[in-house]
DNA sequence: TCGCATGCGCTACAAATGTAGCACGCTACA
DNA sequence: TGTAGCGTGCTACATTTGTAGCGCATGCGA
């Protein structure tokens, strides 16, 4: 699981979720801390054996990605802190969620609408 | 942040925000994984010490509890898989996790609709 | 062709983390 | 009044993490 990476080590492949596959370089830039691009390197490698990142080439020099797949990631972090956090209920997490934004658009308002339109639909399935 | 614990601690204070202060004993309980209790007593000492865990005496002995309160704690949590996962848009991360329970009640569907009636009302303010 | 800048991997090493063992004090019960 | 059991803190120690430095290759402008 990625949730039992150091930080530092997790803090890498959030910013590979976050901006997709990236160099050295850009990972140092995305970093708020300075460090020696050769620790970087280091902490890729480490993921790179525990299966969490992947590296290729590309014209950029070597590119690392995240192996896990950004949906399953996505899935099991917003899980832990619907567990952790929410009793265990989505909804109460989305709920929190749409708090914390206080102006959200017409089209986003139409489309969770949407979503919950189509749940009410599907329900008695 | 609570996000740059090692993965250990981390799970602790995960722990304490899911069941609420608990004994050394119910740690071990909550923990997938057998560890001494000695070794659950270091972690806590060095969240103590961090600042993240506040300790005092209850009839049970004594009770551990995160010092953050659970409603920052929860948004930062909520910020952190937001803007890694979701590109910084609540709205869609909330989309997922209506998407991941797949029967919703009538009652949460309503409290949802609500809410967005809610956000549609107080757009142009 | 020479020198300089980049990007890389390897290695080393300090600091932090994860864990267990020991010794102590306080019950409670034979 | 032993003594067995629990909860505690302290300390020690192996492992892991976080980081920098070195040396090598490659590309590029003078």
């Amino acid at each position: 699981m990625l949730s039992n990476l150091p930080p530092r080590e997790r803090q890498i492949v959030d910013i590979l979720y976050e901006r997709g596959a990236s160099t050295v370089g850009e990972i140092g830039d995305a970093l708020e801390d300075e460090i020696s691009g050769s620790a970087i390197r280091a902490m890729l490698k480490r993921l790179e054996g525990k299966g969490f990142v992947e590296r290729s080439q590309s014209v950029r020099g070597f590119v690392y990605a995240p192996s896990l797949p950004e949906k399953a990631a996505r899935k099991s972090a917003l899980g832990q802190v619907v567990r952790v956090f929410f009793n265990g209920s989505p909804t109460s997490a989305a709920a929190a969620l749409l708090g914390m934004q206080d102006n959200l658009s017409i089209e986003e308002l139409d489309e969770l609408e949407q979503l919950i339109a189509h749940a009410r639909k599907g329900r008695n399935s």
